[in-house]
Order: structure tokens, then C-alpha cells, then sequence
DNA sequence: GCGGTTTCTGTAAGCGGTTACAAGCCCGTG
DNA sequence: CACGGGCTTGTAACCGCTTACAGAAACCGC
């Protein structure tokens, strides 16, 4: 009984049709164990230069690559993250996603992307435990308590834009001092009607930005009409066709989101209404799409991609921490605001070309 | 020896600190067997009510979660796909996302996503096996053979505009006649001296698109400059800038991509170009932002999140022809091809306000 | 030439599920 | 009351990989 030699007849079919050849296809093909064959693709023990060559040259001929499920199933690690977000659209969707990969990808994880369409989508929260290492959630509508039941038990997670669980850290935007800058600015402008257009009302940013609004309107001593949006172009114009008709008197917008002050700017230029000469606008987020418009619209601008960074760095910490054992540490991981700036564009300040 | 017996010495401590109760855990509790459990969860075989009754007791109490890697390794099956996509910005990334998610979540599927930075992230893919079903693959400016030596072997795959690789299916988009559609649309409107900014060198889309222009520009007899850009909106401002300062003669600009298109309008703009009335434009892709700039941008549309839904429709059907055993089977699944239109906006039509 | 290291390599026990197979149960019949 | 057959349930063998442990081999100084 020699230790398994690389005979003809034995390696004659290292794997059936379409089906991928296993560790132990390559060690017999190399005539060696299955472990010397994970120790050369692992690298980490002694190996013999003669062994690894012999291994290799086996690999390469089989085509074997090694099985990603099998192998995050005996070392308890994944090599992915669970990325948790609401059925966002547009730039915010993808600048945020960008900064996640770019971070993760240099870390060499993968980002499994789980969209949750108002609620549906929460029962495949618990089915990611042992595909993930670990979850990034955003789900400013739902209510905490609720998203706190679905959450898989043990598994690392950051909060992004929502009430943080369980001691996991989370990253916050500092959403009162952002809207409060935009009416402070509008009010140094000369604005004495500012109509706010709101978020949903289950929405926390939302809820926080208004707040902002409010405390900056009163704090100026001008006049503040929230009307409540959908985040959607739609809303806005809604807004911008009031304040057109003369149905809703405003000398000033501040909208809690880019697209809905868009919406709003391109009714009033449709019914000929000045911006920023009758009205001025301010919106929330600064996505690229912000500066293109024209008259380009001020806004509030969050670093979205940076946030996203943030957030798979805050993560990985955070799984390393678990996987080190402090898991029940009191130190749960620091959570970190990030504070907006205003970006000051054309839509309230006059160019030389109006 | 009865079987065991849900004992309260034994079942103190399910799981230790920060880890998940496993099936065993829950059998013990239930005092069942592990295959019963498993066939709770999976509920196809014949249980009795009363030991349903006890196992889903005893999962709640513990609050077990099936190990999806585990179950992924003995089912041969992982329920996610992969996306392979090149490092892209804005709206087109996400539109994909989004359809590419609407039909993948419907089937309860999970969507992987790997971003190649230039090249990089090519030895990741290999990795994938194991972690996904299928991959869809988008690499528009790799060079086809590398690419294929990178595929991961035996997993079924679907492309998205580019070439297709060992007879996988894939989803094309039809940018010859798109962009000939353009041409032959701006030189009906007039236009005699074309201008178009082409996509990079070695991006199939892009080719595909200037020689449908070329030869749509021939058929018409208009003349056509090609000038090459990099489908963003820098390299259509700097064509912008060269046809206010005269540099460039043109009546009309035909951009690969409507950033470049925008691009382009910005420059004309603030220069005082009138657009269209001095200069026309058509971009492509027909992203949202094109319909918010003014004057809007006239483009050739392709619904983006469609193609997305598709892609994902035509790997499952190829996962499970694979899995029912006609994977070598001739019919390499049907590549699609899709055919865009024209969207007619304000850069290619006078309107009422100019 | 022998014990003690040090350096490789193989054996086998998991990781957490699924599932073929066999065994046990309960029932209606002849 | 023995017997065949339909339901349920348990046992144990995988799925493909990592890794603790132990045995083998090579090298050391004496």
C-alpha cells in the first residue's frame, strides 16, 4: 500500500461533465494528501519546493479552483458583506455602492447586495447568515424595532441613516446641521417665506432635516411652510407649480432632497418664474446631476461614496472584533456622524447671466 | 438508550458566545433528529404536525437560522449570482442594479457584485465558484481571450455587450442601428457638417456605434468627424469648447454616451452657443439626468434596467438547463439582441421658448 | 549509531447542512 | 392474528475544504 501514486487508470476522469475537479481530484492527480494540496494553495505551512511544483502543475492541468462555499464553511469566514438598502434610485444608489467597493475590493471582499422593496425582502435578512461575514443596513423608513426582529443574530453589522441595534455602531449625517445651513443661507440671502419640502413621514433623515429646517427658520426669524414630498422629481413640481400659480407664496424653497428641488426648479422655469431672482432653491445631497441642472442648484452635499467607505472600514473592524472575541466588549464600535457642507451654486446667487 | 430527550442539563448552553445554534442544537432541544429538523425547514417531505409543531418550538427558542454556506455546499447550489461589471459611474451602474435586482429578487436569488478597476479584480472571478450560480458578465473593453481564460470554468454565465465566450448566451445591444437612428434623425433635421465623439478605443459599444454613424452619415451624405473621447463629461465639454471657439466646424454632435452629450451642451452653453439652433445634439443611452437637462437632451434609449431583468432571466433558465444536464447541449441559449430608439428632445427640435 | 529536533506529510475529524436508505409504526385485510 | 404497505423518523454518508495531531524523514551533535 504505496501512498496513492499518479496512475493512468485512476486519474483517467478527474471530474464529470461541466462538474469542477475537487481538492482531492488535484492530490490524486499529484499523488499526494488533500492537505499538502491546501497547504501549498494556502501557503501558510512548510512545503517543499518539489511538492508545491508537483501540486501546482496538477492544479493547472485540472483547472481546479477551490470552492469558495466549502471553504468559508470550515473557517467560518466568508470573504462578502451584506450590503442592506432601500429601493433607492439614481446617483445616491450608485455613489454609495462605488464607495463600498472601493473600499471592500481593496480589502478583497465581495458585496452581496440585498434591495428591500418597502418591507418585502426583510425574511432573506436571517438567510444570509453564513453567505456574509457581516452587514451594512440602510432602511431609514422602517421602524427600528421591527428591523431589530429580522436582524440574523451574531452577525456584525453597521447601521447606515438609521437607529443603530443592539450596540452595533452606526453612521450617521448629521441631517439638522446640513438643513439648518441651507436656511440660514437662504435667509442671508433676504429669504423671508421659505417653504420646506419635506421627506415621507416614517423617513428619519427626513424627519431630522425638517427639524433642522424649523430650528434654523426660527432662529432667523423667517417664515417656514413645510409641505410634505416623496423624495420624487414629482413632488417637488408639485411644489414649484403652487408657487408659480400663487396658490402657496414662497420666496424661497429649501427641499430635503436634490430630486425634489430639481422638480420644483424646472416648474417654476416652466411657468417663467425667476431662480434664483423670484425664488431661490436650495436641495439635499449634491448628487453629480446637482451642477448640470441650470440654473445649477445650491445644495447641501454629503461625501455619499466616502460614506460608503466608511461604512465597509467601520465593518470590517468590526467583524475582526467579533472574531478576536470581543464581541460582547462594551466598546461597540464608535460611531461617527458626517457632517454636511453647502455647496453653493447658481440657484441662490445671482450669475452675471441670471 | 431511549432517543434523546429535550433535558434541561443538556440543553443549557446551545451555542456558545456570539454563535449561531446550529441543526444540531435545534434536534437535541426538539429531541429529534437532525434530518427531521432539515425537513421541517425544508418542508417536502412528510412530517407529522405534532413534530413540525416541536421543531419550529424549538428554531424559535434557539432562534435558528439555516447556515447558508453549509446548505450551499450539500445542495450544490448557492442562490446568488454574480455581477461582473466595469468601474462604472452614475445612472447606467445603477439602472442595471436595479433591473438586474427586480428580477432576481422576485426569484429569491441574491446578486454578488464584482466591479473590475481596470483589470484588476480578473483573479477574483475564479473565486466566485462556490459562492455564486452563474455570473453576468459585463467587460466591455477587456479583450475578449483574456477574459475568457479568466471565466471560471463550468459556471454557466450570460455576457452583456460584449463578445461571448465559449457559445454562453448574451444580451447585445443593437448600437449600430441605435446610433445610425441619430445620425440619420440629425441629418433629416439639416445638419450637413457631423461631429461625433466617439467612446474610447478599445470599447465594443463604442465601435459598434461609430460605425453605425459612419455608415448612416454616408447613406445620407453628410460629412462626419470623429473625434475620440472617454465617455465622460469632460471629454464632451473639451469638443464643446472647440466648436464655440470655431475650431471645430460643426452644426450638429453626435456623443457615444449622453454624459459626453451633456458635456458638450454645458460648453456650448456658456460660450452662448444656441443649442439646437446653432449646433444640435444626440447623445446615447438615454439615462434619466438627459431629460432634466435644458434644453433636454434629445438620446438613443435603451431601457437599461430591462436589459438588466433579462440578463438575470437568461442565467437562471441557463443555471437550470445546467443543472437538468444540457449543459453541453447545442443550444447555447439564445443571445438577444436589443434594439434601441429614439428619444426626440429639445437639442434636436426647436421649441416654442427656443 | 542514537536520542532529540526540526521539517515535512498524511490521516481523520470536523464545519452545518441534505438525503438515500433502512427501520419502526400503524393500519386494514384475509 | 400474521402480513403487506403507506407514513414517519433516525442513521450515517456525503458535499469540499481546513487543520489538529501524529507519524515519517532528515539532520544535528555526541
Amino acid at each position: 500500500m504505496s501512498p496513492a501514486r499518479p496512475d493512468s487508470a485512476s486519474v483517467a476522469a478527474p471530474a464529470a461533465r461541466g462538474t469542477h475537479a475537487t481538492i482531492h481530484d488535484v492530490a490524486r492527480v499529484a499523488g499526494v494528501s488533500v492537505a499538502s494540496v491546501s497547504r501549498v494553495f494556502n501557503g501558510r505551512d512548510h512545503v517543499r519546493a518539489e511538492m508545491r511544483a508537483r501540486v501546482e502543475q496538477a492544479a493547472a492541468q485540472l483547472g481546479y479552483v477551490p470552492h469558495a462555499g466549502a471553504r468559508s464553511l470550515s473557517m467560518a469566514r466568508t470573504g462578502a458583506m451584506g450590503v442592506v438598502l432601500p429601493d433607492l434610485h439614481g446617483e445616491f444608489f450608485s455613489e454609495l455602492l462605488r464607495g463600498m467597493d472601493r473600499e471592500a475590493s481593496r480589502r478583497g471582499l465581495g458585496l452581496l447586495l440585498t434591495v428591500l422593496h418597502d418591507g418585502r425582502g426583510l425574511d432573506t435578512l436571517a438567510a444570509l447568515r453564513g453567505q456574509v461575514d457581516g452587514l451594512m443596513v440602510m432602511a431609514p423608513e422602517l421602524d427600528p424595532a421591527i428591523l431589530a426582529r429580522h436582524m440574523p443574530r451574531g452577525l456584525a453589522s453597521v447601521f447606515l441613516a438609521c437607529i443603530p441595534q443592539d450596540g452595533s455602531p452606526s453612521l450617521r449625517i448629521d441631517n439638522r446641521a446640513g438643513a439648518a445651513a441651507a436656511v440660514a443661507h437662504l435667509a442671508a440671502g433676504g429669504a423671508k417665506r421659505i417653504v420646506h419640502i419635506s421627506g415621507p413621514a416614517g423617513n428619519l433623515d427626513a424627519l431630522e432635516r425638517r427639524a433642522g429646517a424649523e430650528a434654523a427658520a426660527a432662529a432667523a426669524g423667517v417664515a417656514l411652510t413645510v409641505i410634505e414630498g416623496d423624495f420624487h422629481e414629482g413632488s417637488g413640481a408639485a411644489v414649484g407649480e403652487s408657487v408659480a400659480a400663487g396658490t402657496l407664496e414662497a420666496d424661497a424653497i429649501f427641499a430635503a432632497n436634490d430630486m425634489m428641488a430639481i422638480g420644483a426648479l424646472m416648474a417654476l422655469k416652466r411657468h417663467g418664474v425667476a431662480v434664483p431672482g423670484q425664488v431661490a432653491i436650495v436641495g439635499f445631497d449634491d448628487i453629480p446631476l446637482s451642477r448640470l441642472v441650470s440654473p445649477a442648484l445650491t445644495s447641501v452635499a454629503i461625501d455619499i461614496a466616502a460614506m460608503g467607505a466608511r461604512a465597509v472600514a467601520q465593518l470590517a473592524a468590526r467583524i475582526t472584533a467579533a472574531r478576536e472575541g470581543f464581541l460582547e466588549s462594551t466598546s461597540t464600535g464608535a460611531d461617527e456622524t458626517i457632517v454636511p457642507h453647502l455647496m453653493v451654486r447658481e440657484t441662490t446667487r445671482e450669475t452675471d447671466r441670471g
